[in-house]
DNA sequence: GCCTGAATTATTTTATACAATTTCAAGCCT
DNA sequence: AGGCTTGAAATTGTATAAAATAATTCAGGC
């Protein structure tokens, strides 16, 4: 596809894969059995997991090899808040300049969602949300952010994966939750849409707390309201 | 020291290289000269060189080698803006809790600061700069918003050494403020240090803007005031 | 004279082979 | 019996060498 190097093209199945809880969380990734599952030598192996490394997703322990990264109530709840940072200024900045083709895109996505919603096609809602969602942000011009927030949006649907499939309900809500995000950015209702972007975070936030057994304020104390910046 | 592998330790030798000034913006990175230069394979360069190119110092580009990640004024607007947007909730979470001996550290820092001002070392800046806003927000208990944090910090180093030498009020300014903020956090006025850190960092954006002979607002529109969170 | 295009060169990428490190278990000593 | 050392097995880290890809050069034709 995009990946004129091996090397890459192996990073990304890898990437997908553990998205997909193919390799759950903490098990052992060896190089030499990915190489062979491959058909490639360890050495691009090796690269990929050294990529996947910096995103997040794996974890590399010198001498004592590569494991996914273990999934925790914590890490969670920090990659939610920095969502919850981020995303609103991000989504501030590019709604105003978002063209009738990206909403053209956007309803595409929503209408994938819906028929994802109706076959219980869990797999590919985390790649639609993710893709909505830096979607709404691409005309922000802000490349760095923007490629952080792709991470931290293929973290968090490791999470809610595992929570969808007892709680679909959810689900529907976060489908309400989009079309609104997209009628107001469309109508112009810039401060609104960020509002209900903070909401969206913050009750996906506590309803995967309540779901992980942990309450909201155990491992992370919210934001502080004095914080304005 | 703490790499007990051989491209970790050739990583943190380029990084410090790039930082430095000694491998300048745009330059091109041979794997083949490199791994002469440091007297080993070139597999663990390849290997060091993703690492970086995760943190944003270099950029590879499949096939064709990999350069020093080059220094735009909206690469660095965009690192200020994210440094402004992280850096105080982090402040926040972590000054209520800061110990005594941290203080201790923080002043240890700031001697040396002061040190490396009367010696005209701005080499040792950056690297204490980095030091002490990581020691303030050690406590915040949120590892990977730190280091995110830190590479952000990295890369602002690289813009900030080159204004620095022109510029050298710029150091004192620096100064003051970091004193003033380990004196707020030390006597518990959390908000007002972290309204300092708001603007100790948009001080420096608009001064670094300046020096780089950008308007501030040309490459990136500031925050809109209308994302509280 | 300038553009097109194949051969050449330089560089990256991958494969194979070897060395270093960790882990686990068995045996020894206290 | 318990803890420590020691050795073997497995796995990772590194070096060397071959294959692939992009940039360059130089010849040939329009």
């Amino acid at each position: 596809m995009k990946n004129q190097t091996m090397a890459g093209s192996i990073g990304s199945e890898i990437r997908r894969r553990i998205l997909d809880g193919r390799y759950p969380a903490g098990s052992q990734l060896r190089q030499d059995g990915l190489a062979a599952e491959f058909g490639a030598s360890r050495i691009p192996v090796r690269e990929a997991l050294f990529q996947l490394e910096a995103e997040g997703l794996v974890r590399i322990h010198p001498h004592r090899g590569a494991m996914v990264a273990p999934l925790s109530p914590a890490d969670a709840a920090e990659a939610l808040e920095l969502r919850a940072a981020l995303e609103p200024r991000l989504l501030a900045l590019s709604a105003p300049l978002l063209t009738e083709p990206d909403f053209h895109r956007a309803h595409g996505i929503l209408e994938d969602y819906a028929a994802a919603l109706r076959d219980g096609d869990t797999a590919r809602w985390g790649t639609l949300n993710t893709e909505l969602h830096l979607l709404l942000y691409g005309r922000a011009n802000r490349p760095r952010a923007l490629g952080l927030v792709g991470s931290l949006l293929a973290e968090c649907d490791r999470y809610t994966r595992l929570q969808l499939s007892t709680d679909p309900a959810e689900l529907e809500r976060a489908d309400r939750e989009h079309r609104e995000m997209v009628r107001l950015c469309r109508n112009g209702h810039v401060s609104a849409a960020c509002a209900l972007l903070v909401d969206h975070i913050n009750h996906v936030a506590t309803a995967l707390m309540a779901f992980l057994g942990e309450p909201a304020d155990a491992t992370q104390t919210p934001a502080p309201s004095h914080v304005i910046v």
